[in-house]
DNA sequence: CCAGCGATTGAACAAGTGTTTAGTGTATGA
DNA sequence: TCATACACTAAACACTTGTTCAATCGCTGG
């Protein structure tokens, strides 16, 4: 549940239209002007709240950093994580800008960035953990890079939201967006190879392994100049 | 194999640096004068010869994606996929501007972004059309969105390079790319999920689908305000 | 030989950028 | 009540941006 009154302060009315701007924009083309005027106020006011440009983008960092980490904490309970993605697909556009800025910081090199994905990574890291004990998850030999691999699946749809939309049809009037029908769509598929994989044997993966073996046989000699 | 002797044309030297600077920096904030400077020439040539900062791009766009294009039609023949990615291994930094631009083309939205993740998308269900025949991909119900998923999460290596990198340990020298070291890591856990699944048994999908029939049924209540 | 043409440059321009500054209210606390 | 502090604005500043323009340089065809 967020609040979506108008009963914020300048400084936050400030931030929040700046976390709308840099994650529609990216943070060089928004322009401070553009900020101070989305949010209504003049915009020397604006570096008078946050010092500078950078300030503010700071400020909106911590921000939707911690917006995040508070709902995130929890996601390890499966019962708190189905609600989660429930409220998600009940009301989208609540989220929409967090969403974004988050896409633009995993894009942009940024610290914020850094540390939303190494806590997605983590918790993705505890959850398969969790599932291996409870049974539900295949045993891994690499737990770390097998939790990096989901992830960053996962983020995929963060990322590429705006042509996952596009492949499959739906409207694009929401730029970068991925709406509950197309989440809808995509769940079964990806849960399909989640589960039933997605080579009908072993023969791929044996093959890539005997590759990289030579491969490191080789190593020396192919990559030299 | 790519040409890296600099018996360039200067409109197309003016170009590959551009191509180098969009990717690094982003289009927004390269500046005219920095792919000037980068190319060794005035800004003005610049304009003299794309017209525009606008037009600069779009000749980059046609570019990279003929680029891409080029390399890309041959890629369902498995035989020279192994071949394109064990050059790919031998020589990344050779590839390593053309990435960044795609990266950043993805991110943006842009008609070369676009073109782009369809071609991925359109090979990909080629790939699992010729697989299912050959009877080495299992056979989906809906192999469309598998095709979207697959691609999806084959570019997320792309979009999210730099973080992978950060989070299985790599020296993150270079800002986003992937490295040889890095793929091989990534190669295993991947080809894992995809030849041997991710959870132990069906009870996810399964709950998904129940979730998602009851979710159709009480639609008209639970998305009404 | 030379007229012409494209490549190329340096300087300038107008617009937009982040930021500063001086000034105006408007509270709050002594 | 008055002075201090703070939120806030309008205007200006210095700088960067994309783009234009006049003027060269070097070649090539007649």
């Amino acid at each position: 549940m967020r609040l979506t009154a108008e009963d914020l302060t300048t400084r936050a009315r400030i931030r929040d239209a700046a976390i709308g701007l840099f994650g529609r924009d990216g943070f060089g083309p928004a322009t401070v002007r553009a900020v101070a005027s989305a949010a209504g106020v003049s915009p020397g006011l604006v570096i008078h709240h946050f010092g500078s440009k950078a300030g503010l983008r700071e400020a909106c960092d911590q921000h939707v950093l911690a917006q995040t980490a508070s709902q995130g904490r929890e996601k390890t309970d499966p019962a708190t994580a189905r609600q989660l993605i429930q409220d998600y697909l009940n009301h989208p556009d609540q989220y929409a800008d967090e969403i974004a800025y988050i896409r633009r910081s995993l894009g942009d090199e940024s610290e914020a960035g850094d540390a939303f994905f190494d806590a997605v990574v983590r918790q993705t890291q505890d959850i398969i953990e969790a599932g291996i004990a409870a049974g539900t998850i295949r045993d891994f030999g690499d737990v770390r890079s097998t939790a990096v691999v989901v992830a960053s699946n996962s983020l995929s749809m963060l990322m590429l939201g705006r042509h996952l939309s596009r492949a499959l049809g739906a409207d694009v009037t929401e730029p970068h967006g991925i709406g509950p029908e197309l989440l809808r769509q995509l769940t079964i598929p990806a849960l399909d190879i989640y589960t039933n994989g997605f080579y009908a044997d072993s023969r791929f993966l044996d093959a890539a392994r005997d590759a990289l073996q030579q491969d490191t046989i080789n190593q020396g000699r192919e990559h030299a100049p």
